[in-house]
RNA sequence: GGCGACGUCGCCAAGUGGUAAGGCAAGGGUCUGCAAAACCCUCACCGUGGGUUCGAGUCCCACCGUCGCCUCCA
């Protein structure tokens, strides 16, 4: 079986082989950045972030863009997001989109959400988006205003539609219009926005001073990077229609050419309501959790567990219930890692117990399968839950275990745990590298101390330093062969 | 109303034709100075009703329920 992903533009499961042999070429649509980010933006991009170290795991040249949008945003009320933010905080815009794109990265970073190859901003394309929209107008797939305004015609392209299944005839009826708008057809949608005396981002252009819309900043991004026909586009779900759509059809109309081959969108992330109804988590509903507050609360690898045990396409409920379950599980295969790095430290030489290296690649098979089924990473988990109860029963059995077998062991952790799914950490250890070295070397001392207390049958020192340490966040749990400790 | 999904053990959740992965919780054991962890055992006829098939969570129809989108949203 080779690599599957489910293709949105097609509704089923495809092979995937990318346009150029062993270069993925990807684009995900990126966070508008005017407030911090929520735990629903950590779905997306935790999702896609698996994909891509996934893809490098399997050989492939992944590059990988990300957009962020800093401008032509619109509210409902016609108001940009940013401009609103900056006027509430009285700040410039640029503030503003400055301030939110580093606090974006560093919610990614902390959730170990590896950046993108390229990070584009719109603001910083508009000549590329001008240019684009002049290719459209002069091939009469857009139109321009009195007002200056520019606007993709859709009724000029008959494959509009084709991502969320919608039909023009359909959408009249339901359609919000706005009186203030001089489009041909309701649905048509904004490429270039006249600016208003007051929306003070705004760029010249052949129509006049004015801003783009939202939807073609993503295709003239990603055809500057990626070239007009490329591998990969993702986003979340929410943004299927219109952004999605309207990207599809500017740039095919543009370019005269396929836009993204395989289009793989994330499932919303939920939250209950005051009546237990699930409840799509968004800025503009205010029922959202920030990366920041939940990081409070859950170490960034938990909160990936809780996210990649659901496939990436299904929504997910956050609730504090099945966080908490997450986090039970992700402890179990941690303290299975802890548990063969510790034993590490003192194995003998060689490759006693190499039949375990036959389990090992059983693991291995089972995890590829897995993700190789469109990213199956509930499946990839579970692999190594089954993994995690093998190498409990070996490491308890009494039994020799080499330093080969123990560093396979770890090895296998490392990379489908660590390098795919970013859930087992390299290191215990947090703070700076010295600082946590003298950590380890003193709990160890009390560790050895403690020991020596046991040995005595003075249980009443014992159980002060293992107390003490509990309150301290670092748990022990005795075992025949020794003392295991580990810090929350 | 239209479009798209979903409904699998108390909770989370895989599974697109061949007698239901995994985690959490629960109960019973083993181990332990005590504890913790670990290991073993137990724990589901897959929303309802029809249909197709030798065989269906898995395909079709209807119904019930839930969510997302319908130009603010990852």
């Amino acid at each position: 079986m080779s690599l599957h992903i489910y293709n949105v533009l097609h509704r089923e499961k495809m092979p995937f082989e990318p346009l150029y042999e062993g270069k993925v070429h990807m684009y995900v649509c990126g966070p508008t950045v005017y407030d911090h980010a929520h735990v629903g933006h950590a779905k997306t991009y935790i999702s896609f972030d698996v994909v891509v170290r996934y893809l490098r795991s399997r050989g492939y040249d992944v590059l990988y863009v990300q957009n962020l949008t800093d401008v032509g945003h619109l509210l409902d009320s016609g108001e940009d997001r940013i401009l609103k933010k900056a006027s509430q905080s009285q700040a410039l815009p640029m503030q503003i989109v400055e301030t939110y794109a580093r606090s974006y990265f560093e919610d990614m970073d902390a959730l170990g959400v590896l950046r993108p190859d390229i990070s584009p901003r719109a603001s910083g394309h508009i000549p590329e988006q001008i240019a684009m929209i002049e290719t459209l107008i002069a091939h009469s797939y857009a139109y321009v205003t009195e007002r200056g305004n520019v606007y993709f015609d859709v009724h000029r392209w008959p494959e509009y539609g084709k991502l969320s299944n919608r039909r023009l005839e359909e959408q009249e009826a339901g359609a919000r219009v706005d009186l203030r708008d001089d489009k041909r057809h309701v649905e048509d949608f904004a490429l270039w926005k006249a600016a208003e005396p007051e929306h003070i981002l705004r760029w010249d252009s052949p129509w006049g001073v004015g801003y783009p819309g939202w939807h073609i900043e993503c295709s003239a991004m990603a055809k500057k990077y990626l070239g007009v026909t490329f591998d990969i586009h993702g986003g979340g779900v929410d943004n299927i229609f219109p952004h999605n759509e309207c990207e599809i059809a500017q740039s095919e109309a543009a370019n005269d050419a396929p836009f993204a081959r395989f289009w793989m969108l994330v499932g919303s992330l939920t939250v209950p309501d005051e009546f237990g109804i699930p409840i799509k988590m968004s800025k503009s509903l205010g029922n959202f959790y920030t990366i920041k507050d939940a990081l409070k609360l859950h170490r960034a690898e938990v909160l990936r567990t809780f996210i990649l045990t659901s496939h990436y396409r299904n929504p997910v409920v956050f609730s504090e219930e099945a966080l908490d379950g997450a986090r039970r599980g992700w402890e179990r295969l941690y303290s299975a890692v802890r548990l063969t790095r510790e034993k590490l430290r003192t194995a003998a030489p060689g490759n006693a117990g190499a039949a375990f290296l036959d389990v090992l690649a059983g693991t291995r098979q089972k995890f590829i399968d897995a993700l190789d089924d469109d990213f199956n990473a509930p499946g990839g988990i579970a692999a190594l839950h089954d993994l995690t109860r093998e190498v409990n029963t070996l490491l308890n059995s009494g039994q020799p275990v080499g330093q080969a077998v123990l560093e396979a062991i770890d090895a296998t952790y490392r990379e489908l745990g660590g390098d795919v799914l970013g859930i087992i950490p390299d290191e215990a250890a947090a703070g700076s590298a010295a600082s946590a070295e003298r950590e380890t070397g003193l709990i160890r001392l009390l560790v050895d101390m403690r020991a020596e207390a046991r040995a005595a049958r003075d249980f009443a020192t014992a159980d002060r330093i293992r107390d003490q340490l509990a309150a301290l966040g670092v748990a022990l749990e005795d075992r025949a062969d020794g003392t295991v400790w580990r810090a929350n």
